[in-house]
DNA sequence: CCTATTTCAGGGGTACTGACATCG
DNA sequence: CCGATGTCAGTAACCCTGAAATAG
């Protein structure tokens, strides 16, 4: 059965930060995934990830993504029986896969690329886009400060 | 594989509002889970309200914590095995039950409550506590948007 | 009749863990 | 021997659906 956001929520919780922040997530993650249709999150990191940094190996799209290998394996998968990307192994490291983009995928990219960004401004309608840009430094830096970075 | 953060991710991703949602969401709620030890983030939201509203109706409170009524069963019946709540039935209400807090239960909430609080510390120690309460207000706007509020 | 509450059974996507074979 | 890669199997928690039984 569909949870319509809370009501009346206990004080402790409101103004929770991390709890604003699944909340929040969770939103928005629903709001996309309208928006990717078939696909999933995962796949558009993909595609993004082997369109900028060019042919790539699973294992560094991993990481670029912060996705784990196991789940790498499952959405190159999906990627490569649509057409999207080209799985081939590496020539000089016989363990790993070469990921190239192909035409359509790239096409796709594009597609989802407007997609998400135009989902964005449903998410955030409530903020100036001043606003906007505080809030997205301010998760940014929270985020770097547990990568090291 | 446990997935260290992503090391040199897609431009496209690495400032996109809703990924850095879902990306901090993750990371806070690891280390929430982790502070919450054998609980989980429902059961801590369930106690907060029956100890802020009273004796509730699981609807009642599955409404307050944005929880659908199946995730309410299953999270009572656990809490209500530990001792820390009643479960009864109404008496004007033959349909539903109430839910009352016990002395452990209370104890249990105020000791979850100080961890709880002691990991949004660790979670935003990026942020001064003016910027925290800066990315609370944006987030509570953000939702409050979505809820009609 | 229609709605509300509790409950159960189960699916679907996410995050992760463990293991294995292959290879550098 | 150690570490990295790709793969598969499987777990746990979360969000949600559907349906049943009971009651207002």
């Amino acid at each position: 059965m569909r949870m319509d956001p809370a009501e009346n929520p206990p004080a402790r919780l409101r103004r929770l930060p991390s709890r604003l922040l699944n909340q929040n997530a969770a939103h928005a993650h629903r709001a996309v995934a309208r928006a990717l249709g078939e696909f999933r999150t995962h796949h558009f990191a993909l595609l993004a990830a082997v369109e900028e940094r060019g042919p790539s190996s699973q294992a560094a799209l991993g990481r670029a993504c912060g996705m784990d290998r196991s789940d790498v394996v499952a959405a190159v998968n999906h990627l490569a029986e649509k057409g999207l990307v080209r799985r081939e192994p590496a020539p000089h490291d016989r363990r790993s896969n070469v990921i190239t983009l192909t035409a359509e995928g790239c096409r796709t990219l594009h597609e989802l690329d407007e997609r998400v960004r135009r989902t964005q401004d449903e998410i955030f309608a409530a903020l100036s886009p001043d606003e906007r840009e505080q809030l997205t430094d301010l998760l940014a830096r929270v985020l770097d400060h547990h990568s090291g970075a």
